[in-house]
DNA sequence: GTTCTCAATTTGTCTATACATATTAGGACA
DNA sequence: TGTCCTAATATGTATAGACAAATTGAGAAC
């Protein structure tokens, strides 16, 4: 019955300009995003899909695939495809250069290495960054200026048995996340974000009063289980907002 | 030559259990994400994967149609698959409903209505969530306790001309915001993460003291453009960490 | 030397089919 | 009534082939 009803159903059959699979997609991520099937519906079967866009399975199997990659159904064998009540309200938090995010709003960006040293890894660091007492280790501690004004203490502490290279890097003139983000891969990555008052050293570095609130994002990164860095951002809180969007039809 | 080389390549030809589509993933995520294949470095073509892998070109090019899908590859007819270059370390950023995270601590939870008031927008209404004069909003704050200690004062403004619904609920027993991630899709939310210090009287309703650095989780949510709620969830500083974490092969 | 055209190459999409696998509804049987 | 088995069903994975679309390289024409 399949055959006869779509005869001829080639590609570019009632096609307007896109894919058939994009139509089929953009059709069921429309009714579950504006609330038409809530989550728990059942979205139509393959079949019954095949039938109404009068295509094979494949094309509706990679649509509905595609929909679970992203979250947006789940598929359960024999029973079919639902739609999927999210449990948490997930985002992609964009963690841009600081170079990059402060010229991003249109003012200039400054860079001072306060401090480099490169030593063997104390106790402290084994908890920082998770390597080995003794393994090398960069600590580095940095300042980053908008419009002349401090906008982030950077504290950075870098795995060389991981990353040899940063030793012939110049990190006087060259942010070592502007580097890192070049040149370093990673495969895993943890934040952290939390508020501190600042106690009077930092407040020194940051130029604002004793007390002052402060955002703080620790983030640490991975290459296939081996640390790479851990870096710790203390940005004085009224400058600064961590911004994250999301729109789920990515 | 294909046919002949692969003879009878049923889907159990050297299967240890797992998909052939996930493990070419596997090796070619591996290979990137090791640096192996560097950022611009030239995957190989569908049809050397078809011949290494004694596939059919269909199954390769669901897997780099997958990778370039999640933005580890870009793809470019002619010339080839190519490993991307990051521009931003972007991650996901887990959002829960805060009776799940609490719970999740293993501490108990608590929920307190502080004050309820619907009302037609006023200005700051306006401003805040991007509704027209006078609409209808819903106003709600409560506080969110952990372990019998306050954990985050709840700010929220709830548009009625979207969710009408919302005033059926009794939110003096169910958080807003559980009831909302399960009756109300969005499409589209944007956050703010800052640090404040507390003022006296937020200091009081959290039970810190005045000036204590609070961390300021604010969102947004729209369904198709059309506003449905904001919300700013403060939490003394100290107690409260945001995590995200990532893992590019998700 | 420059421009134009055409053919080769690679990805994009789709079809029709096949068998595997998980799950469940309902019937056989105790 | 309760338990086990079986058959039906829906998804998961894979194949082989086909044509479309974009891009590029090389040769032809000027």
């Amino acid at each position: 019955m399949t055959a006869t009803s779509k005869s001829n159903a080639t590609k570019s059959d009632t096609n307007s300009g896109i894919a058939l699979y994009q139509r089929i997609r953009n059709d069921i991520e429309g009714r579950i995003l504006s609330g038409e099937w809530p989550p728990g519906h059942r979205v139509p079967f393959e079949h019954e899909l095949m039938d109404s866009y009068s295509c094979s399975r494949m094309t509706v199997n990679k649509v509905l695939s595609g929909l679970a990659a992203t979250g947006l159904v789940e598929r359960r064998r024999r029973a079919g495809s639902f739609v999927s009540r999210p449990k948490v309200h997930s985002a992609v938090l964009q963690i841009p250069d600081l170079k990059a995010e402060v010229e991003n709003r249109g003012e200039r960006y400054g860079y001072k290495l306060l401090d480099q040293q490169k030593r063997a890894a104390l106790r402290v660091d084994k908890v920082r960054l998770g390597v080995d007492l003794r393994t090398p280790v960069l600590a580095l501690r940095c300042r980053h200026d908008a419009a002349n004004e401090p906008f982030a203490l950077e504290d950075r502490l870098l795995n060389l048995k991981a990353v040899p290279d940063a030793l012939q890097q110049d990190f006087s003139t060259l942010p070592p996340s502007t580097w890192l983000v070049d040149h370093v891969p990673w495969t895993e990555a943890e934040h952290r974000i939390s508020a501190c008052n600042a106690d009077k050293p930092l407040a020194a570095v940051l130029k604002v009063d004793e007390g002052t609130a402060c955002l703080v994002v620790e983030r640490r990164t991975w290459r296939n289980g081996e640390p790479i860095t851990a870096v710790r951002l203390v940005h004085p809180g009224p400058l600064y907002d961590l911004m994250a969007r999301f729109t789920p039809s990515s």
